[in-house]
DNA sequence: TACAAAACATGACAATAGTCATGTTTTGTT
DNA sequence: AACAAAACATGACTATTGTCATGTTTTGTA
């Protein structure tokens, strides 16, 4: 599932290089689409900016002024409800891009908060040249529209889960999915790399941190998982998809 | 906020008409973008069908082999879970756009039903007609940008009512929505033109049909609505705005 | 109009998840 | 290593919603 491009053994610690073909650029489908010289183009109107744990990468009803990718690190999507409850609507990797979407089309305001799970990269580009780019080059437009269409099919997946699911259920559909999307083989079974608090889990599938933990502690005693936030290890997915899709 | 193109007094009976500029089609903005040659040609691609309640347009997990646009009528969007409950993702009204999202790229399959509410009429086009016809026009494939970005935005905040809210709360952001996207001036409120059981509002927010028809029932006893299915009345749209953003 | 089917309604009870309170363990600093 | 802060854990109780059962009203159609 995971395809890990060949890479030197030359540490990834470019701030922000000679804007020529740095590492880890290539795990950024919209970019390889683009031709060599475009490609360049983009890179040069793009700005690489570095975020750490507590920072907003923005907030809910700033203005939508540029169009993003994440280069290293996970970024949550979140949206608060008055009373300060809090849900987290997705977790971007490496690759995903994010105000893609319309409200950056009107003079409309994010509708959801951005923050890093620990330290990131973001590569950042005005809103007007990611329009122009996209009406110049027709694949990466394609790109686009494919990418958007996922992050909608997922989006409805999701809220079905919310509907129809019991809590139990749906913190077993998100183990699978953070089985699939950032695990890593482990002897024990499938290790989740990224770094996900009861509370962190709880706010993705809806239900307080205290379900999240009691849930999560009868999956430790029934074989499902093993450990905490810092090392998570998916032990029975098998059996843990079952249960999502009962 | 509804904006009624002016319409001559003849009937809109035309099956499929002569393909030239028939009523109906000024309300699909997708159409209206196009140069006036390209919309003959696309027009020219695409298929019109007619269904009525009970038919599926198309069921979860068939193939995707078109792209689709509502002409007439509302279309749901439904995924049901193994034992046999439903959700109502979205209820698709004339220009909205369906099978534009990436299921349609590869070989996979629909992540949903599309059915009728009522006699509707849908536009039909081979996904690699469309595909070719987005590459074709930078404009044409930045309005799906822009109409998928939308549509994700409207997905997400589904997903944090449906994580959030109560269920009193939920059917209220439900009524606001209603009015606004569906709704007709009334002597006593706003008139919910979309005809909605009770059981398919307990669909769209994930409840049960008892939980929406007590709720509902309080609801009128507290004068924020009248009327069921057939005529739906929301009387104080304030209040049910205040209940739902509580 | 008559009649069946669907929609609406309501009560009693059960299951699920939330709330609040308190305590332990783990983690990440100085 | 010491310490504070965060994360994890658990019990007791409450609120919310689901389930099942039964009955009435409305709607569509022969």
């Amino acid at each position: 599932m995971l395809k890990r491009p060949k890479r030197s053994s030359q540490q990834p610690t470019a701030e922000r290089p000679s804007p020529g073909a740095p590492a880890g650029l290539n795990q950024i489908p919209l970019l390889q689409i683009l031709s060599a010289q475009d490609r360049q183009k983009v890179l040069g109107e793009m700005t690489e900016t570095r975020y750490s744990k507590g920072d907003f990468i923005f907030r809910e009803g700033d203005p939508t002024e540029y169009f993003h990718i994440v280069k290293e690190g996970s970024v949550k999507c979140v949206k608060s409800s008055l009373d300060g409850k809090e849900c987290t609507l997705k977790v971007l990797m490496p690759g995903d891009l994010f105000c893609c979407d319309a409200s950056a089309f009107d003079g409309a305001s994010h509708p959801g908060t951005a923050q890093p799970m620990g330290d990131v990269s973001v590569l950042r580009m005005k809103k007007e040249a990611y329009f122009k780019m996209l009406r110049a080059n027709p694949d990466a437009a394609m790109e686009v529209i494919r990418y958007l269409g996922n992050r909608l099919n997922e989006a409805q997946e999701k809220a079905k889960v919310l509907a129809l699911d019991r809590a139990d259920q749906r913190l077993a559909s998100l183990l699978v999915h953070l089985a699939e999307r950032s695990g890593i083989n482990d002897p024990h079974g499938i290790r989740v790399t990224v770094r996900l608090t009861r509370q962190d889990m709880a706010n993705m599938v809806g239900v307080t941190t205290e379900t999240a933990i009691r849930i999560m502690a009868r999956f430790k005693k029934d074989r499902l998982v093993t450990g905490t936030a810092a090392r998570l290890v998916i032990r029975d997915l098998s059996k843990l998809k079952l249960l999502a899709s009962t």
